[in-house]
DNA sequence: GCCACCCAAACTGTTGACACTTTGAGGCTC
DNA sequence: GAGCCTCAAAGTGTCAACAGTTTGGGTGGC
């Protein structure tokens, strides 16, 4: 099967389905953080030869999900307080960048529709907190509304959105994962949202985006709380 | 040959040696922008198969150097002033925020250098100003000392640093090709250097952020100013 | 008993051939 | 003559086999 039809019906290179689905794996854990990456292996399970395989990892070597050198296996990238540190210095820099823009450019509309949202994601998640999984089925839940990938996307600079909704996006999923979804979090970050709109709807930039480095810094210092020690992985680290 | 010596006279795979032979193509203009890319004429030219090719697109796609899709010849990016304007932008956010970051993390001793390195500079550059390329044998040129490099790489981020030393700077020399060295612009980015160095001195992160953007927004007006108008390339838009 | 050396198994890098898709030129219909 | 269909040439995607490197275990020397 050369062009294998995906879930969604259409034709797609093999390396893109094997991508997609070693991301699933690493995203959810079945491919756990430092874990070798055999390319026989993975092409046997996947019924393919090595060479879409080989381009898969070289795609996830791109995004720095998983490392690799000459001759050495690949391994999917180990998780470090380090690390951590380093993707949320960098998300302030850009999603606090990508929020000055927005404020500047952004319409009217646009806000407007982002109020909207954000009061009805409020409503439901209130909703659903009350009344359990319940209204799962009659609730359209179009996909889990997300505040800070609706800013960036108003940026207007694609080069800022393909880095944090791509990259940073995927690493920033497997820290989350490690660590848990904390619901008082949750209601404090509400509040940070509405400053972050409020500001949006005042056009001003500069503190748009201090705001949104303050909401990044707060969202690090909680992962760090939560985070259950990193499991000390020396296995990177070679030579005496 | 599977394993050339490379001019370091290191073994490395064939696909690093055709990755920046091709990365130096596309700087100095042999592979022009929006060029078609066709891996069977590479793989001929170079003595190696398709395979490592693919490998070498694969990894300038990822650095954005190259675009591609599904069945289509890949093709050297096409510059834009909208892709100028979005890599400045970046770099205002990262370079601010690896400045800031290098405010407050470098050593004293860190910074002294630094000091010294940026006056040995300044006085090699008048040196050769004023007696032209004569000097050019025993002035010891290591590299031409970067400041932006040397304070990326002092921010401790290697995140940021990977992402500002390599894709972005990849891109930014193409677009510094296309116009060109201004001398009169030299000079006045001395002095914004010297007032960068000053705040790093003076431990003030703020300031350092603050001046870093204002320089790369500078340099980025600098070259709207002398960008010989992009050669209105349209071949990317497709449809009516 | 400990260390260096050697070697085979495992794995990555590379290759040439084959399968599938796109594209554009030529011919047919209206 | 304009527009659509057909089809072959060009080019990308995929495969299975081969070549070179790393690695871990076994052997011999000290």
């Amino acid at each position: 099967m050369p062009t294998p039809s995906d879930s969604d019906g259409k034709a797609q290179p093999l390396a893109d389905t094997v991508l997609s689905e070693l991301v699933a794996r690493i995203h959810d854990g079945r491919l756990p953080q430092g874990a070798p990456i055999n390319e026989a292996a993975i092409a046997e399970e996947f019924g393919v030869s090595r060479g879409p395989v080989r381009e898969a990892l070289r795609r996830l070597q791109g995004i720095q999900l998983v490392s690799r050198e000459p001759y050495v296996k690949a391994r999917v990238v180990t998780l470090t307080q380090e690390g951590a540190r380093e993707l949320f210095e960098m998300r302030m820099a850009l999603e606090g960048m990508a929020c000055r823009l927005a404020a500047e450019r952004m319409s009217n509309e646009e806000i407007g529709g982002l109020v909207r949202e954000l009061e009805q994601d409020r409503q439901r998640t209130l909703a659903d907190r009350g009344a359990g999984a319940r209204s799962a089925a009659n609730a359209h839940v179009p996909k889990a509304f997300d505040l800070h990938e609706r800013i960036v996307r108003a940026s207007g600079n694609s080069r800022i959105i393909d880095a944090l909704c791509g990259d940073l996006y995927h690493l920033l999923r497997m820290y989350r994962g490690r660590s848990g979804a904390v619901p008082e979090r949750k209601s404090q970050a509400y509040a940070e949202h509405w400053q972050l709109v409020r500001a949006l709807k005042a056009r001003d930039g500069e503190l748009a985006e201090s705001l949104m480095r303050s909401h990044v810094a707060r969202a690090a210092d909680h992962l760090f709380a939560h985070l259950p020690l990193i499991s000390g992985d020396m296995t990177a680290l070679r030579g005496a």
